[in-house]
DNA sequence: ATATTATTTTAGACTTCTCTAAAATAATAT
DNA sequence: ATATTATTTTAGAGAAGTCTAAAATAATAT
């Protein structure tokens, strides 16, 4: 049996391994925990012991494959209850991440399953991020940071890198969302900010700092990104 | 702040409390919540202190008025969830009960309106118990045991008493489901089983033991029902 | 009315997860 | 290479909820 808190444990260290495939640190599961790194110790340990995670003392930890398929089918069940509130109960996509962090937890197969065919088998969740199958599968096609575009690149927008509410409403406001067409208009030496064209109708600017936070797939080929 | 466990005690006191409306023992609690007396002890003290049940040692417990509530409250998110397991996601009416069990605690309010909203704000579950609404206010008309009509009664099944599954997988068998008209063919004296007549079609007998477990309201005027 | 039985409460201990403070180890700077 | 700093672990204790065994109270039977 592995405990809600246990679960959280898992799903924390999915997170910060993810990016960069490196072994995690006690301090940066301490912070994203909202607890104290002898906390984490101690919680280590016991993941330790029933074999969930890799773990020795003062070298960082790593996912077991069974603890990263209970991280990966914590994602799935995360994920569709965040799409399942967006698209059937009118959430908006920065109102359902508390929420879904709660029934993320429940315990039922035949509901999550049943939620998947409810939705119609979505592949990505409201902020476009993929969801895992049943097996612990993810597949979706890689996208990049808008960021490391070139000038006159057109592009689709497939996701988020910042989910903060804060970021979210931004983006809304601007008009911008999933699955809009982006073209690089150019870019502003003075502040790298960016100009780009949004389905082809309105023109805005955007600071660098918010073109690293979207993610995008290319659609023409023009040239090659550079990195930022 | 009311834990988990806390919300468990008082939708069992409530329940306890229900039927007849007289405080409760320590023992039908620990009964109820497959736990031990003292703990219900240790417990009771708790929500005391919290004002949640009026509590004398030795002398049982009822629910102070936000003891009472919260109760309500956890009554009318479970039953929505049921109503939407049922409704939506193809789940049996002797399936829904251990997920609803989890799925009541989900704290959000947008959440359980929204779910309300989707199902078309239902009064009843699909056992046929009534859903309080956001004031806790129950709003359905009594019902009564099948077992208390008489010969040539007509009436509707509302309900039922008994909510295991090997209960409402016999009715199911029996082709017996909520909004079914029932006639009251006549009773067998040798062991008070009634014959009754189900939808003006099938003829079936049923046990009185099963008769006292049927909620329903009478439709025609014949005469009045007897105590069993 | 008192003895017996049943119920409820208390006392003390255990588990899970948390914390603070101190000790141990690793990383970094000069 | 060693002193300083940062990170991680250990030790010990607290809160929530559970348990068993014993004590206190209430109910019942004669």
């Amino acid at each position: 049996m592995i405990s809600f808190t246990e679960e959280n444990y898992l799903k924390a260290i999915y997170k910060l391994i993810e990016p960069e495939g490196e072994a995690v640190t006690t301090n940066a599961i301490a912070e994203k925990l909202n607890t104290k790194a002898a906390s984490v110790t101690d919680m280590l340990k016991k993941l330790s012991d029933k074999k969930l995670i890799n773990y020795q003392k003062y070298q960082g930890v790593t996912l077991s494959s069974k603890g990263k398929r209970v991280a990966l089918n914590i994602t799935r069940k995360h994920r569709l209850w965040e799409m399942f509130l967006v698209e059937k109960l009118n959430f908006k996509w920065d109102e359902v991440h508390d929420v879904a962090e709660q029934l993320e937890h429940i315990n039922s197969n035949k509901l999550i399953e049943q939620i998947d065919k409810f939705l119609n088998f979505p592949k990505v969740d409201p902020h476009g991020d993929p969801i895992p199958d049943t097996k612990g599968k993810l597949n979706v096609p890689k996208s990049h940071l808008l960021s490391t575009f070139n000038k006159n690149d057109v592009c689709t927008m497939t996701g988020v890198v910042d989910h903060s509410s804060s970021f979210l409403q931004y983006l809304d406001k601007s008009g911008i969302a999933l699955g809009n067409e982006i073209k690089i208009k150019g870019r502003i030496e003075f502040d790298r900010s960016l100009q780009i064209i949004i389905n082809k109708r309105a023109s805005i600017f955007i600071s660098n700092e918010v073109a690293k936070n979207i993610l995008a797939i290319k659609i023409n080929e023009t040239s090659h990104r550079k990195i930022t």
